[in-house]
DNA sequence: CTCTCGATGTTCT
DNA sequence: GAACATCGAGAGG
């Protein structure tokens, strides 16, 4: 299965979120794989985007959004949550994608145990997610490249006609230009 | 199913 | 000191 490469990522963050739709995301960790197919994710586009955490300009959290594409941008929020992003567009364009939903596809039982949960809820969720996939601070920076630890692969080819686009979820402080606007994308099937 | 509300701690003002 | 790219429990329909 290939893993995407640099070049994937350093496009158009629009495009971006769009084309992983249908990929998978996989997690390797004490030599067993998890893997889920993505299904939602949601563009966060630099500095002009009042809803990215880089429209007020670098901060320590935000850093690794500045840097290359194709590396996780991971942070803390809520007291109790982690969020995966996926880093965009050239370097010093601070772009990335927030991965908020995929289907369980290998390692289950494995998110079962870290979820306390099971089926629908596994994850469905942008935290919820990153709790069964054990994603946390320690994997801010990581480089999805490298195919080891966390990476994307090609998975599913998906139609255009099943993927439907609506506003962001939970970004009421952002302008309305920025709410309203359609860059968040599901795949429906 | 829907809605409301509290949890919890890091980050930036 | 306020805000926060959320979640889950509980109440009600």
């Amino acid at each position: 299965m290939s893993v995407l490469d640099r070049k994937f990522y350093r496009c158009d963050t629009l495009q971006v979120a769009r084309a992983l739709l249908g990929k998978k995301l996989v997690r390797r960790i004490n030599g067993i794989e998890l893997a889920g197919m993505i299904v939602e994710t949601e563009a966060y586009c630099g500095e002009a985007d009042s809803a990215c955490h880089a429209h007020r300009g670098r901060t320590p959290r935000n850093a690794v959004m500045f840097g290359e594409p194709g590396h996780a941008y991971v942070y803390f929020t809520y007291g109790m949550h982690y969020m995966l992003n996926l880093v965009t567009e050239a370097k010093g364009r601070p772009c990335a994608v927030l991965v908020r939903a995929i289907l369980p596809l290998a390692g289950i039982e494995e998110m079962e145990a870290r979820r306390r949960r099971k089926g629908a809820e596994l994850t469905n969720g942008p935290a919820k997610l990153c709790q069964a996939f054990s994603i946390d601070k320690s994997l801010n920076g990581w480089d999805l490249t490298r195919g080891e630890e966390l990476w994307v692969a090609d998975y599913k080819k998906i139609p255009a006609e099943s993927i439907i686009t609506t506003s962001r979820i939970g970004i009421d402080y952002a302008k309305k230009e920025h709410r309203d606007a359609l860059w968040r994308f599901l795949y429906r099937f």
